[in-house]
DNA sequence: TTCTATGCAAAGCATTTGCAAGTCC
DNA sequence: GGACTTGCAAATGCTTTGCATAGAA
């Protein structure tokens, strides 16, 4: 939390990140704790709270809270947009540049001292579309993709 | 939540409408509690939770959830966008118009089938801003504005 | 009259925190 | 050696839910 103060590498929170970048999934802190038990059999969950606030608070890594469902991290830590399912949940990233100019031009009318912006897509993955069988609108059928695969 | 059911307009529900249609801030859940006690004193807080998320899927209102933070109701229906203060976490609307084509960019070159999106900014509000006296970066003087004044 | 809504209290869930013991530099 | 970390468990805070009663259509 703080970073004041100088962080240790520990053992615990080498393997969080080892884990983290070693998926393209953006798990949540849960699943980070199942991911890291393998490892390290005696860690605690809030270990794996404490560290990954701590990993992001210094931009190793990523926290996402998007909507108001469960925190997830990503172990990318370049900024990018994300897309989330409203079907099963999971995340993944959107290749899609940033929007730099929406920023300045709400400087110019705000009488907020802008800091950053905030932008989460809404949709139903690939996986999701093709259980709900035939019985929908609107199926893509293309094969050209913007996002990067991994999920859940 | 459900909405399969029709619903009837008790007074309950009625007076959180009312109220919450009465103010351009964007109270949270308790907040609606408090507003509606002095009307209806013995409102509980759960009736006012489903009560919020009635209205809300049902259109008449509008539920927010800005980052992982507590969820806020907006009197407000119609589509536009929001800026929290990260300093005290007020919330005004952003007056600047919904951008249609990243979603239809997306569309093209996702495997999703893309449903919405959700922006919000971050910022210091002005309150925020006078607070800090001086001791910091980036003082804006200018008068304009284009955020709905008012807040928390 | 019937089905929905309310009040109350208890439960749920993700996350945070206090503390004594352990560990890194 | 001293500050930072850990594991454990309890606490927190917001939100949801079960249930018996009340109320709208």
């Amino acid at each position: 939390m703080s970073l004041h103060q100088k962080f240790r590498m520990t053992r615990q929170r080498q393997v969080i990140l080892d884990e983290l970048k070693k998926v393209h999934t953006h798990p949540t802190a849960d699943q980070v704790y199942a991911m890291t038990r393998g490892r390290l059999p005696r860690i605690s969950l809030g270990t794996v709270y404490r560290n990954l606030e701590i990993l992001s608070a210094s931009g190793l890594i990523q926290k996402l809270e998007l909507g108001r469902a469960q925190k997830r991290f990503d172990g990318n830590a370049e900024n990018h947009y994300h897309i989330r399912c409203v079907s099963c949940g999971c995340v993944d990233d959107v290749m899609c540049s940033i929007l730099t100019s929406i920023e300045q031009d709400l400087c110019k009318t705000s009488e907020y001292e802008i800091l950053g912006h905030r932008l989460e897509f809404l949709g139903v993955c690939p996986r999701c579309k093709d259980k709900r069988t035939g019985t929908r609108k609107k199926m893509k059928k293309g094969g050209s993709y913007g996002i990067k695969g991994v999920t859940d």
